[in-house]
DNA sequence: TGTACATCAGTGAACGCGCGTTCACTGATGTAC
DNA sequence: TGTACATCAGTGAACGCGCGTTCACTGATGTAC
């Protein structure tokens, strides 16, 4: 990312042009070489094939993504907890709504065959790992949670992974970490459900509906 | 449905089970004729093409995961209201690990230029009916709504639909409405996570946490 | 300042593939008289 | 019981298409002496 030649770039920038129009499965390499102005075999130079670019499109997504919410948050004054709450559940919508066949990349359907490789995964938790960040800022709401014992011990290693994130876990309990995880789900789950249509007849006014839920969360996580 | 000829019936197993394989975009017409043992131009007789066996497949989707579930729902006494309540969850959860890439047909990402027809609708109601009814059979609790006026409107407007699928609204009021539409983003927004690989590495154990998110609503709704 | 050579970006043709859909047809089965 | 005809399920060849990837190549640019 930080270096890559011209051609590598444009050929990015192409790609996800296209992946706005026909959707993953019918990202074609031939397609992405005629738009750059070359012939097929040139991308052949800079990239090992089409799944290389499929790759760097998932992976600067999750990065376009964090960062979108990122900056959304940061525009809100820190003390206003529950402001930068909502921010994030706002910009991350903003942004799927933006571009919805970027995030159906990243939150549909995996790709057949295709398995997320390594680098991948830390770019993929910014969006969880910042609502996670405002919800440690907060004062301690005493959150009552049932779980059962193989949930726990799932939160407690999420706990256990906090300092290696740069997330201070001193005042971070197993039913902070569960509210998180589900409120970080409930967003992403609203947001597939009105971009894939199911909300279509019930909750027709998304931005709206979005908005309810992020107070609604936010209420529960005491913010 | 309940009367095709015995050839559309065998066409749309076959696809089914490719489905399984392979993945909605990558179903070919030609790689299902070859299975079935017939030449690709066969199927026209039977069906108006490609378009039409995706359509058929996600109408049947709907009711198969619709069937499992209700009768998932059905198996519990009556008065147990919080156990049917988690039956439907869990049995939501299994029949989609079952069948991952019909769930995906229904809840991934939309096929592309693919739109939903008009019958395909009514099946994809049957798992949040089943959940509505369970909440309307519980003893009302106080639920305390803090919606914008748009998605109380929203919601008003479930609330008049309710009677014409068979569903008692008298004691439904717009909290109740939307609860039940949040337990149902939920439930989908946690299973997608599941199956799409995005609680690797936090919530391992998606029967458990499923569960557990289960409990939690219900606790919630005070089944 | 000029020549010989190496590097390297991009070309062009070809590979083998599978796809959805069309169309005129064959040949078996069923019906009418 | 036998013949003439209609129905209909399925065939086979062809259409035009775009795909990912390979490979030997050209021709411009840069480097060394």
């Amino acid at each position: 990312m930080s270096t890559e030649p011209p051609m590598v770039k444009a050929v990015l920038e192409v790609a996800r042009r296209q992946l706005g129009e026909v959707g993953p499965a019918a990202l074609s390499l031939r397609s992405i070489a005629r738009e750059v102005g070359v012939v097929p075999s040139a991308l052949y130079r800079y990239l090992p094939g089409r799944e290389a670019i499929l790759t760097e499109l998932i992976r600067t997504g999750y990065d376009r993504l964090g960062s979108a919410v990122e900056e959304a948050e940061a525009t809100i004054a820190r003390q206003d907890v529950r402001g930068r709450w909502i921010a994030v559940w706002t910009a991350t919508r903003a942004w799927a709504v933006a571009h919805p066949h970027e995030y159906a990349l990243l939150y549909g359907t995996p790709v057949a065959g295709y398995q997320a490789p390594q680098q991948t995964i830390a770019p993929a938790t910014r969006v969880v790992l910042t609502l996670a960040r405002i919800a440690a800022a907060a004062p301690v709401a005493s959150l009552h949670g049932t779980a059962n014992a193989t949930v726990l011990a799932d939160a407690e290693a999420v706990i256990a992974q906090l300092p290696a994130l740069g997330l201070d876990a001193d005042r971070v309990g197993v039913a902070e970490v569960l509210a998180v995880i589900e409120s970080w789900t409930l967003l992403f789950g609203a947001i597939s459900f009105e971009l894939f249509g199911h909300l279509r007849g019930s909750m027709n006014h998304g931005e709206e509906y979005l908005e309810h839920l992020a107070h609604a969360t936010a209420d529960r996580l005491g913010l």
